[in-house]
DNA sequence: AGATTCAACGTTAGCGCTAACGTACGCGCA
DNA sequence: TGCGCGTACGTTAGCGCTAACGTTGAATCT
């Protein structure tokens, strides 16, 4: 048992150097000669000597934790986003603190509270919507702060994302064309994904401007295959059904599809179906699902090197956004060749 | 700008008391009456002091971070297991530092090196098959070291998981009675899971018993739905194609599925197919997936009170074999109601 | 030769907090 | 009255490291 943790007063006596030249030797930087640090890293090796970030980080009045918080782990979206961000933020020597919210934002407000007591390197938040608290005690932090998936003027600080209202504004226009008179969206109780209300609305705006109203069913659960197989089946047992149902995102969509299969309805034939992502489970569905492609993989990239270079101090673009495309799939029906024409 | 941030000192002369009952007031510990409590907390939300937990975790030479690594977040069980200590480890004070190895034991024992630095108050492991260095640093550390999601009686430490050879054993016990007598295994290239392994291995004990051999194919990705899909096509292709195909999980099963639809080979009519983990999406599947139902989220949630009390000092059970429920689902041939006589 | 420069170190004074131990004072009790 | 005891504090000495500055000696310049 190491029971007594060698410290670098240890290595150093051992070396027969200054503790300063240990401490220089273990973090790279300049002031020692290659062949004394060799030496005293061979030596501390053997003595089985770990340096200690909390004194380390305590010293330097800044540690290299970068704080995530995500509303949940399940969505696959959030797990590429952090995905995209390892390999940068792993290279510039930072670690990864993750906090899941489950799209509580009280729950965010307490745990960036929590989070600044590390004097951590930087803060990453899902969406730009939080607790009033939250920019009011990191706008005066002097930490970097980035907001990833969302987009807004307003930002904290750096932002990387999505426009969300423009992608449903996108596909409503486009459902529309198709010749779809009544929608109807299916997610998650309203207020929880902030970034889903605003995609509805964007759809909304689009249907409204075709004089078409966008009916709604919310299932009071987490974004989940059930909860789109539950939807499904209620905007089917409806009086009037609709002609196409836009789903939170794929897997709610999947989930709409099996309860059409299993009921028997027809996709594309009898009903359309929408997701959201073009998550993996896309890449093998037959029919491919129209859906709306996000890239989450090169958000989270682009938002670490972003954020790398601001912890740096090098501060370039601010606000970032990015595209999303529209994929036209094989569960909404053909494109008419000659656009219909209007009512 | 708080430029210069408020200190535990500041708060003392502001309360008029000393730095140690500031001190006792935060962490919530005796030696203050509730009436200075009141008055300094108050007082310090005023001034926007923020205690630093660098300095307070190198006081007492341990922090409250507890790291987590397990392969990757893109598997639903990893993302559940983590999801399962949540709460418990969020009530007892513990952040979380959360890193994806994928499936790298090197990566993994860098990491653990690394994290031994922050003093933390216990480390969690996915499995417990570790590069050699990993037991031999944590041994003498004397920090809890819990191992999730397998089983081993050398278990560095705690362990809380399911035991994965008898899963498989099941399995193809059941996959023999069933009748099936050419199977097929899909998964991932060989030695980076090293649980699915221990799968094969039992499977391929129930077929040998049965004098059955137990083919395999291996797709060079992630865990997937689309490497299910390449997988089963390639596995159709044989010139002697199997009579059931077992993959690596549910979702790799689920690709199989669509690659036999769209192949036009019925499902279990001409071939049967069998999952593993029983995980979401087999909710909402017509016809549900044959599987293994494994309790992720309660053995998050084991696991992290286990933790919790070893952190505490007190120590049960140190290793916990959680049930795996063979589910008999609509992708693989009916039971006969008279078991088939042997050949 | 003397001044200058620079790499390669060493010394000092904290970083902001807590463990351990000390002090003061009021209260009950014989 | 004096002793013991418990509550509510205060003082001191670090925790293990690094920033900032100081020192040394050899190489370079004039």
């Amino acid at each position: 048992m190491d029971v007594a943790t060698t410290k670098i007063e240890d290595v150093a006596a051992a070396a027969g150097v200054s503790i300063m030249s240990v401490s220089r030797a273990f973090r790279g930087v300049e002031g020692v000669s290659e062949t004394t640090r060799a030496r005293i890293l061979t030596l501390a090796a053997e003595m089985g000597y770990v340096p200690s970030r909390l004194a380390g980080s305590l010293a330097q009045a800044t540690s290299n934790l970068v704080c995530i918080s995500v509303p949940t782990l399940f969505d696959a979206v959030f797990a590429e986003i952090i995905d995209g961000m390892r390999e940068t933020l792993s290279h510039a020597g930072l670690e990864t603190i993750i906090e899941t919210s489950d799209f509580d934002l009280a729950r965010e407000a307490a745990w960036v509270e929590r989070m600044v007591e590390w004097s951590p390197a930087a803060l990453v938040l899902s969406g730009v919507d939080h607790a009033p608290e939250v920019p009011a005690r990191l706008g005066s932090a002097g930490i970097p702060v980035m907001e990833v998936w969302d987009t807004s003027s307003h930002a904290i600080d750096l932002c990387v994302g999505i426009n969300h209202r423009a992608a449903g504004y996108d596909m409503g226009r486009h459902l529309v064309e198709l010749g779809y008179r009544s929608p109807t969206y299916i997610g998650i109780t309203a207020g929880r994904d902030t970034r889903s209300e605003k995609r509805i609305a964007g759809m909304r705006a689009a249907f409204g401007e075709a004089n078409l109203a966008l009916a709604e069913i919310r299932i009071d659960a987490r974004p989940s295959f059930e909860a789109g197989h539950a939807g499904a089946i209620k905007a089917l047992a409806r009086t009037s059904a609709p002609d196409v149902m836009c789903f939170l995102n794929d897997h709610l969509a999947f989930g709409g599809l099996t309860a059409c299969d299993s009921a028997g309805v027809a996709v594309p034939g009898q009903i359309g179906i929408v997701g959201f992502n073009d998550l993996n489970i896309n890449n093998v569905l037959r029919p491919r699902l129209t859906t709306s492609s996000t890239p989450r993989t090169q958000m989270g990239q682009t938002a670490a090197l972003t954020l790398v270079a601001a912890i740096k101090g090098v501060r370039g673009d601010t606000r970032i956004v990015m595209p999303v495309d529209l994929l036209d799939g094989a569960t909404t029906r053909p494109q008419l060749t000659s656009p219909e024409p209007p009512a």
